[in-house]
DNA sequence: TGAGAATATAAGCATATTCGCATCAAGCCA
DNA sequence: TGGCTTGATGCGAATATGCTTATATTCTCA
């Protein structure tokens, strides 16, 4: 048999397309460097902007994107004090994920 | 104190620079629905390219571009049988999270 | 009310990703 | 060797992403 699309839609897959569209979102606002170093960072508390800025280096509107990334994606939750807004972390499986792969990654680097 | 980049680089951060690198690269390929599918189709045991288009619903270059993608992550391992490439999955820790991650969502789907 | 500080948003550019089509390469067998 | 089959690769178009600069918004306080 030469290979062509297949006539009828597969589908022997064990979870309804919507499952994997919803995790690869997941996984795709999880790609970015940036963004797990906020999530790392918010691991211990919440924080203001201006205190993620002075940890983690960038630019502010840059540290303005990505946090909005991560609260529309609703790994993230914002409270206003003032003029400040504090970011925190309301997805803690999100926050596990990411401790789990980031320090397998460490283990493996320093061995 | 009006926002400015901080002079010294901040680091202030639990992880090395890298580690966040290469957790970003690996979030960064499983940001796609379709090679998740792969990885979830593999998980019960090596297939071939055409068994795997015969599941999953693209093109045979598109399928054949995401497995190498996959492979050159270190995913995916290979085996020539003849005219057929059997892919397989080789880290099991992204098996495990890719299972992980898709079940817990198609939970609070259903729920 | 006006200035200043903290944060958000907009616009633009450079780069990366994805997909489909066409084509290529390798192995099998008559 | 020729032809068929399985799978890989090259390429161009469309789309998406991340970063930077400039500007806007919101709040506080004098």
């Amino acid at each position: 048999m030469t290979h062509s699309s297949p006539q009828e839609a597969p589908s022997g897959l064990s979870q309804p397309e919507e499952v994997f569209d919803r995790a690869a979102e997941l996984f795709r606002v999880m790609s970015a460097p940036m963004r797990l170093k906020i999530i790392s960072c918010l691991c211990d508390g919440e924080k203001n902007v201006s205190h993620l800025l002075g940890r983690i280096d960038t630019t502010q509107p840059n540290m303005s994107q990505h946090l909005n990334t991560l609260y529309q994606a609703g790994i993230l939750g914002k409270r206003r004090e003032g003029v400040q807004i504090y970011y925190r972390i309301v997805d803690d499986r999100v926050a596990t994920l990411c401790h789990a792969v980031c320090s397998q990654i460490a283990d493996e680097t320093a061995a």
